[in-house]
DNA sequence: ACCTGAACACCGTTCAAGT
DNA sequence: ACCTGAACACCGTTCAAGT
């Protein structure tokens, strides 16, 4: 069994107090006291170690998003890694409990995570200024459509009678799917046009 | 002076104070209790008219999407209107305080909103299914950029020495704003080449 | 130094009364 | 029927003590 923390109080441990709650019991659940109940420990050591609410859920998102960026195929285009540097990201956002809280994308894990992307437009012709630009419309773009996306109730499986589309307030997993393909295909495609002919 | 609600509380009412509260203080103090203050009344009569904390602020983004679509000019290309109509909804989007959680694309005001633009679509030579596909690729991905853009730190505009660019958690409101233009035209021009040459 | 118990000022929501 | 006061089970955060 794991060590109890009776003497020390690592900021790791707290993160990870923080993390586990979150993939049980969802958003709402984490709360300072239930943090610190689960760690044994009186709520004050989290406001000393950590800070506040704001800077423990911060430090979550970037647990979350470490290690986010795929390896750079040798040779391979920036425009094919571009698309598997987005759905990654997606898939990312998706596989994490009440991932819209994850809204801000200027936090550490995302500049890390920008740097193969960016590098690998570098490779392609892209100019440094061009190259940032381009990765933050991406990172942007696949953000804000996981925020939405995990807003949007889905339609599900259960079998309906109606016509498929009619109902516009939900969703399929599958046009999800090809929803984002289409987005982020379509934003590569206008980044190379503009690239090819800058006007 | 406006009468006092002694005798009756109309769920309008209840939505109008939440709106004031919104715009005046943010949407931390909209809560059950400061909304049933602002109305002179106890909090049980809101969930007897509104239900719950979650509908109100369901009814309080229906109020503050309404009306949003422009008018369509006459003869005005699909294109055009379609780019109009994603700036004002962004522009709508910003100006609420907190706007980032107007983040359900499902709701009734964004349904209501969406049809000039499958209108102007359709006239454009969409088949109905692909112009509700098109129309719901344009509203998540500019509710998307506005809730990301809301979480992002503004740059401002003090005086800095460093080169622009350098700093990459922060935006100018002027890089935001040509970020989006470029977003939602890229996507615009994906969509009608993909009419003119469906794949 | 670093912890704890207790408190302060809030929440959303519900219940037993009042009229 | 529709309101109110009071309560329940929570929050984030801080403070005066304890060791």
């Amino acid at each position: 069994m794991p060590s109890q923390p009776d003497f020390d109080l690592e900021a790791a441990e707290i993160i990870t107090a923080a993390v586990e709650i979150l993939s049980e019991s969802g958003l709402d659940a984490v709360s300072m006291r239930n943090v610190s109940a689960r760690l044994g420990v009186s709520p004050v050591p989290l406001y000393r170690r950590i800070g506040n609410k704001e800077a423990l859920l911060d430090a979550v998102a970037d647990r979350l998003l470490a290690d986010l960026a795929p390896p750079i195929g040798t040779g391979e285009p920036w425009t094919e890694y571009a698309m598997r540097w987005a759905l990654v990201l997606r898939a990312r956002l998706r596989g994490t409990r009440d991932g819209r809280f994850i809204l801000w994308p200027g936090r550490d894990a995302y500049v890390e995570a920008s740097r193969p992307l960016v590098a690998s437009m570098r490779g392609g012709g892209f100019s440094a200024d061009a190259a940032v630009q381009a990765c933050r419309l991406l990172t942007w773009a696949t953000v804000g459509f996981a925020a939405v996306e995990s807003g949007v109730p889905l339609r599900g499986a259960q079998r309906t009678r109606s016509r498929p589309g009619s109902d516009p307030r939900g969703v399929t997993e599958g046009e999800s799917d090809a929803l984002f393909d289409l987005h982020i295909r379509y934003l590569i495609e206008g980044i190379a046009d503009d690239m090819e002919s800058p006007g």
